[in-house]
DNA sequence: GATTTAATGTGAAACAATTCACAAAATATG
DNA sequence: CATATTTTGTGAATTGTTTCACATTAAATC
């Protein structure tokens, strides 16, 4: 959004513009840049060319993090395909399938066996994986990309990973987050967080 | 989870096993069953039975929702192949693109184009729709389906929809979940909620 | 059948997040 | 240059969530 503003010709924003374009509050936007240390101007907003550089620091944008993606079926694919990663700093730099016949895909990747990984894990020094499994293989994808020194593990499966407390996975759910809706919409107010 | 139980011929769960495989501590378990009146018993934990068919009346999973997709680009067509759609009970009934060389794709499903939309949002009583279009398009997207009578979105697209207060949106965004990750391994602590 | 053990169910306490309210600063206006 | 206006920055109040602690129940054991 502000790279957006900023190639507009936008010089400065205020919390209620980017509260309005990004769905919080103009105190939520503040208190977080308050807590960051990244100021404004009392008038004036901020500048975006400084929020810019300011942000890009703090989530470490300025250079590009590599990540590996591991399985190619369908959601696997959509991701290596996916251009916003790239515009985000995050770097793909490897896929991995155990089914070898994933490497006629239509993507631009080369598909490694998954007897590489070790190998290519080091060369790039890969701290994060993409986990886009079915459930059955998940558990033991997950234990393997630890052992080789991944660390954050973005979990598209069904399944609870097991990991140990230094390694940081983030479930992603995609059934959950259409259910949720259909949720909202049916009952029009607030559901259990729960689903097993 | 409960289903695989059930299948694997378990009748009774406690509360801690529930928490392990799903993330959650053993008390918000209780506690979020106990808010929607599912009981266990006292020593022998639930029923997994008993637990199926609560569950399922809540979520109202007995009768399937029909749900459309628009946007059939990488994201799009993968979500349309994704098993276990169907296995919640979420039915994507039609997918939808402007570009009528998307229905070339190797999905089972047509892929109608948009001015199709009308007839069968009408036809199947759809309620919610996954919006899986580029950035440019979204708001237009968005707000003809509303017209149509959409009243939840699930929203890939990485703007802010303005949508009228009856009208829920849930905004996935899959860049922001690898990049949560890849800051909580880069900085072991916590970071801003906020991206920009 | 008395006692121990293992679980639920739920108030109360601790903690976290959000909103409110307003002083401080900087610009704009007359 | 005095006054009004706009916006930040942040304590204080509110609201929401998670954890704790324990009474209650039912089964298991002795």
């Amino acid at each position: 959004m502000v790279v957006r503003l900023n190639a507009m010709g936008v010089t400065t924003v205020f919390s209620h513009t980017l509260a309005e374009g990004s769905g919080f509050t103009p105190e939520q936007v503040r208190k977080d840049f308050s807590e960051y240390k990244i100021r404004g101007h009392r008038r004036g907003g901020y500048s975006t060319e400084k929020l810019l550089s300011d942000m890009e620091s703090l989530f470490k944008r300025d250079r590009m993090s590599n990540v590996i993606l591991v399985g190619m079926g369908n959601l696997g694919q959509a991701l290596a395909r996916y251009q916003q990663l790239q515009q985000r700093g995050i770097n793909i730099v490897a896929t991995f399938d155990i089914d070898p016949y994933k490497q006629k895909s239509r993507t631009e990747y080369q598909v490694y066996s998954m007897d590489r990984l070790q190998e290519i894990v080091e060369r790039f020094s890969v701290l994060v994986a993409i986990v886009a499994v079915p459930d059955i293989s998940a558990q033991d994808v997950c234990s393997q990309l630890i052992d080789m020194g991944i660390r954050g593990i973005v979990n598209f499966s069904p399944v609870m990973l097991k990991v140990p407390e230094f390694v940081v996975v983030n479930n992603v759910s995609l059934s959950d987050e259409i259910e949720s809706v259909i949720w909202f919409v049916r009952s029009l107010k607030k559901g259990p967080t729960l689903y097993l």
